[in-house]
DNA sequence: TCAGTAAAATAACAAGTGTTATAAACTTGC
DNA sequence: GCAAGTTTATAACACTTGTTATTTTACTGA
């Protein structure tokens, strides 16, 4: 039978092989599931309330299933994390384009998705996770945006870009970070104005 | 003899009297000491790793003084967190007046405190403990330094110097924040000259 | 039907948390 | 020295965490 050990003597013990006399029961609780489960509960009630238990209760498992398709609670974490950062790109990608001025866009997006997103927006831009991107690498999403903003900003006559973006950014990460605190609490109309106005101050000023 | 009950009846049982028999054993372990080893840990480990056993294990004791100087660990947080805000406040007194815009001086400190002293710049202005104060609360330290700054604007003949602080303190803000999470790293000289000039952006733009 | 296998549930372990009961050690006034 | 009271240390309780051993359940091919 095909169960029976090959004359060959290189298989490894238990080696799964094709044609075997039994196939593997259906898996019913897949590594998708407990990833959309962990990433739903980490934009309702943040990355801390994560742990395996929590997770099992919400997917409606134990936590077998968890530890079957993750190696640990690391390899979780971090896949949540990856999701996130995945998700910022998609929330950026599909934020209406309201503003005219460079970097305006990227931060009106980045504002909206702190006061919606705001645990998210913690793990993403706030705390210091280990294997943390850096903000620049989160912002540019694989499709360039910072590039595409400063390259805007270049296009519109201005001499240092690079100055430009950062001056507009510590201004666009500040009133993200005072959303969440509750320091910061402005409609989006008022925070399109004040991007738009700021960036005219930064743009105009002496280099 | 003075350890008699007093004839009225009003004492309450073993309510503490002057004058009884025997007097109380010498404390060894002060609410004070318990209060600085906690805030010596908040500032070099973090809030999140004041738990009473740690602190116990700083102070070299057990955990029982702990809890028969606070309540309970609830009261030793807010305590700590207290004690960090008023250690704020003492920090900018001291601090060195390096710029001469409005905002500039407390702006180059908060930013100097967010770099020195990141544990408690997070519990005091990042992360959302309960009991929290106001940013704006924080920033004044019973002293009205905000209130300082802005009158200061509005002798320099700013129309709207509420306006022009917020302005300053989302740049400042930004700055502050992403100094922890690495994002940020200008020298003090690098950062007086940005305070400056944004200032000048800021207070020349149309209002 | 029936092995055989994989998946899931149950239960447990080892750590760590706040908190508390109990007992020992210490100070103090007489 | 002694009795009384305070402070401290020890140990325990109840809970939560990640993780794993064990048992039960369910599926699959013959």
């Amino acid at each position: 039978m095909a169960a029976q050990a090959p004359a060959s003597g290189f298989r490894k013990r238990r080696r799964r092989m094709k044609g075997m006399v039994h196939m593997a029961r259906k898996e019913t609780i897949t590594m998708q599931m407990i990833l959309d489960t962990a990433f739903a509960m980490t934009r309702e009630e943040g990355f801390a309330n994560v742990t395996a238990r929590k997770v099992a209760a919400r997917a409606g498992c134990s936590t077998q299933p968890i530890f079957r398709v993750y190696k640990n609670m690391d390899e979780l974490w971090q896949a949540v994390y990856e999701k996130a950062a995945a998700f910022f790109g998609d929330y950026y990608s599909l934020y209406p384009r309201m503003g005219r001025a460079p970097f305006v866009n990227l931060g009106m997006a980045y504002i909206a998705f702190a006061r919606e997103e705001e645990h998210l927006f913690e793990l993403l831009f706030v705390n210091s996770v280990p294997g943390k991107k850096s903000m620049y690498e989160l912002l540019n999403g694989g499709e360039g945006n910072v590039v595409y903003e400063i390259n805007l900003a270049k296009a519109a006559g201005c001499a240092d870009p690079g100055d430009l973006f950062m001056k507009m950014w510590l201004f666009i990460h500040g009133a993200a970070c005072m959303t969440l605190t509750g320091d910061y609490d402005l409609s989006d109309v008022q925070t399109l104005e004040l991007l738009e106005r700021s960036y005219q101050a930064f743009a105009s000023g002496k280099q």
